[in-house]
DNA sequence: GTGACAATCTGTAACGTTTCAGTATATAGA
DNA sequence: TCTATATACTGAAACGTTACAGATTGTCAC
């Protein structure tokens, strides 16, 4: 009667990591029983359940990821997939660190899935469904009509985007309100007597350009000033391409005496460009800037900014993705985040 | 003759994911046959193998990552080990970039192993270990005597350290060479006439530190300038912390009239505290730092400036584990890299 | 005492891969 | 013609897990 094993069984007291087989050994229980046992299934007694688990706890049991994965298909792996050359920097160190709090005391893995400049977006997405390697992905840089949405969407993949797409298609998102930040910060220029006001945006691609644009240009027109264009560069160009166009610009007649950027890096060239064109911030001109570390105002003080948190972004993606892959509807899975007012450090009086 | 197949053959035409059963299906050959095919195992004669190869291509085969993990526990992962608190922003991404650059055409995934300020650093690395979830892990911020280091040479899993240890054990690292950082930088400042100088260097438990200060020291020694005691903060202070200590520091009557800093941010806040003091940089002090992004010289044209390239760190770091790993022996697998000479942007004359 | 039924537990097969121990054929040597 | 050997291929087993389809009890109504 107690006489249940099979010869075989007895190889499960070797050493090596624990396994359900070396669990059923212990507890004198077949596989099928530790297995169900260790998921709360229904059809185990009570007993039996805390015994195993007890068991299991004792020794360190842990799944092996390769044997569930090759059953089940799940792969316990969320992907965050990031574009080497124009990602913001301190968006790619916060959102993981957003994403791995949140996943901390789960299964999952993270794994982060590069493409360069030169690939097509798509083609990190096709390898990642194609090949089965993720239950959950994250993307950024995302476009108004995105074929990586689409495509995740088509083949059932839960994915969550930083940024909104506008396709008339239903997944979570988290986006920060861009518009909101653009109205605010032309508001708080126009506050300050600023009339000329120009825009450093985001690339025209993707879908938070516009969400910035409708921002600063609906602004505009609220507080009766005008604008002067900058839209030869974007916060994607380099450093020295944004400081050299802003020192053209600002040699001009019609000068602005108000800049909107969105993002850090780009607007150190800004002021380094309006310094080389001889002028002063604070003085001749303002500018509002979206950071997403507490740096700027020790950069100038003349700065004002506007907080854009990328590690809560990092969080709510890993949850939205994490919501759906459970089972969660994609349309409650979308989330804004508020900018703060404008920050001014300190203002020159 | 051409009967060989089993009844179960058939089911590999089914749809999904082409499987070894697909290709053996197809070629009419066993899947122990297609298997050695795909590695160019010797005992293949070379027309099947070539056959077999072109097959496999055409429909886009792909090894099952869960299958090869299971049968020989080989993960195909490097894992990235981080403290989720400390890390220098522009090192996670571009030690990230460096790594994905390297690893980009081999099998390998690139996991990212987190761990915070309240956890043992052991913590991540025993469970990488115990789980088996990586062939190759990468740590950073290296002690003297790292118990991670000893933990997984005693384990015999390949890693590597950005950073070097001090245990008389060997093992792959990258390291960037402080000791030459310090003392370029400590000539540096001699040569602008500065003569009493500080340091604001990396925390007393990372092993650079003593690097750093002995090239600082001995620089010191060799241009016959002192040191200003500087070590109630270090570069993982917060910046409001290293702001307030400088602004304290440049108060009193005997201050630095020069700094060595080991990090941007960090440079930030004592140009910062500078400022606060009433002081001017390049006037009554002047500042050397180690930078990752050029950046620096946008904030203050004054500054000096030392760059320090984490993707080529990552991607050295890469090719250490992959080298272990792929059998080459760990002392031959460490690398050091030197700091460019001091930059000024722009010298006020 | 029998049958029905619920409550627990169990072995087998399968996921896709590689390794082991072969098997079949051809070639060569005697 | 026979044996030995090399060449080219093969099925079965195993990695650790879960799903499926039972199997073994004990309880209860009749």
């Amino acid at each position: 009667m107690d006489r249940h094993q099979t010869e075989k069984d007895d190889e499960a007291s070797a050493q090596g990591r624990p396994t359900l087989k070396t669990l059923a050994f212990m507890t004198g229980l077949g596989v099928t029983t530790v297995s169900r046992a260790l998921k709360d299934a229904p059809e185990i007694g009570a007993e039996t359940r805390r015994r195993v688990q007890l068991v299991a706890k004792q020794i360190g049991y842990r799944p092996n990821r390769a044997g569930v994965r090759l059953r089940t298909g799940k792969t316990n792996v969320i992907s965050l997939v990031l574009n080497t050359e124009r990602e913001i920097m301190s968006f790619v160190s916060d959102i993981i660190y957003g994403v791995s709090e949140v996943i901390a005391d789960t299964p999952y893995h993270l794994i982060v899935t590069p493409y360069s400049r030169s690939q097509d977006p798509l083609d990190p997405i096709r390898y990642l469904v194609e090949t089965g390697s993720a239950d959950g992905v994250i993307i950024s840089r995302t476009q108004p009509n995105d074929p990586r949405a689409r495509y995740m969407l088509e083949r059932g993949i839960p994915f969550a985007t930083h940024g909104r797409t506008d396709m008339g298609l239903i997944h979570p998102y988290h986006d920060f309100d861009n518009y909101a930040f653009a109205t605010e910060a032309v508001r708080h220029l126009a506050g300050l007597g600023r009339r000329r006001l120009a825009l450093l945006g985001p690339p025209v691609e993707l879908t938070y350009h516009s969400h910035t644009l409708n921002g600063f240009t609906d602004a505009l027109s609220e507080v009766g000033a005008s604008e002067i264009p900058f839209n030869t560069v974007s916060i994607d160009h380099s450093i020295e391409q944004i400081r050299m166009r802003t020192a053209q610009l600002m040699r001009r007649d019609v000068r602005p005496d108000g800049f909107v950027s969105s993002a850090a890096a780009a607007t150190l060239a800004i002021v380094a460009g309006i310094e080389d064109a001889g002028l002063k911030l604070g003085r001749e001109v303002d500018v509002v800037s979206k950071q997403s570390s507490d740096l700027l105002h020790l950069f100038r003080r003349e700065l004002l900014v506007v907080n854009e948190n990328f590690r809560l972004a990092g969080a709510e993606l890993a949850r939205s993705v994490l919501g759906w892959i459970g089972g969660a509807a994609p349309g409650s899975l979308q989330s804004l985040s508020m900018p703060t007012e404008v920050l001014a450090y300190r203002r020159p009086d």
